[in-house]
DNA sequence: GGTCGTTTGTTGGCTGCGCCAACGTTGGTT
DNA sequence: AACCAACGTTGGCGCAGCCAACAAACGACC
């Protein structure tokens, strides 16, 4: 059984990191099984709780970039996941709409999702869970505006 | 100011990964300014822990695959952080060993990476840090192993 | 009106990290 | 001798994050 370094497990960042690659793999598991991947969740899910919207917003509440939200709504519009129809009142945009295909393609990821939750925090109690999540979420939005 | 969906930001999966981002992104600036990567960082720890050893038992040490250990390595042998030589007892290895170079570049980044957990977990009191580590190592201990 | 700076969509490319398949060489087992 | 396992190496793939450049369109300002 051979022995990580203790300057890298004492480190935060490295908990972070090393746990954070569970958490996609397994992540990434779950969506494959519905041919998806993070990015169309993403957009999925901003879509579904603030309605339409053009790419540029799209990106910045998904926390991704421009040119990421482009390929990865064109992969949702070649599935019928999603609507994407120019803007009559600003030519520059586009409006990218939900469809019930989406919808229901959403609802799939959700379900994947929730497992992977489980599996993730698999030996913490409620309470150790509600614990990390909060201090998870403070540092967030901690870094999150720099 | 664009909000981020709930879908989101209340799955534990998410704030890990998304700090996690941010966690390497500062990491990165902090290897960069001596010039490596995490991949550097992480052997030359594992070898000033437990000393030389094969480039296989490296990469388990270090969680890196071994075809990764392979070009890290021969990045620090470029730089004359590490020596490479084949080990006479079994021709199919080579025996890895720290310089004092390497030494030198293992304490150039530790000195970065503390700065780094320090932003890191900046608006945390020593016992939430405290706190944070446990939950994290446990996860990740349970993981490693399955 | 015309000019300037900004926003938007899009293309193309780059990096880090994790991972896998294949191959030849060598060791250990039987 | 035959087999399987381990090692180093090459080459390649996927995901995520990011940046630079461009043309088109918008807004504001004089």
């Amino acid at each position: 059984m051979e022995e990580t370094p203790a300057r890298l497990t004492s480190k935060p960042s490295w908990l972070l990191t090393q746990l954070a690659v569970h958490a996609h793999r397994m992540a990434s598991d779950g969506f494959g099984e519905v041919g998806a991947r993070g990015y169309h969740y993403r957009l999925l899910a901003a879509l579904h709780e603030f309605g339409a919207a053009s790419q540029a917003e799209l990106g910045r509440r998904s926390a991704m970039d421009r040119s990421d939200v482009v390929a990865a709504i064109n992969q949702l519009v070649e599935r019928g996941f999603v609507e994407r129809t120019p803007d009559p009142d600003d030519r520059r945009r586009n409006i990218v709409a939900l469809t019930p295909a989406g919808d229901a393609q959403l609802r799939r990821m959700d379900r994947a999702l929730d497992k992977v939750q489980d599996d993730l925090l698999g030996p913490l109690t409620a309470e150790d869970r509600q614990t990390l999540t909060r201090l998870l979420t403070r540092l967030l939005a901690h870094h999150r505006n720099r």
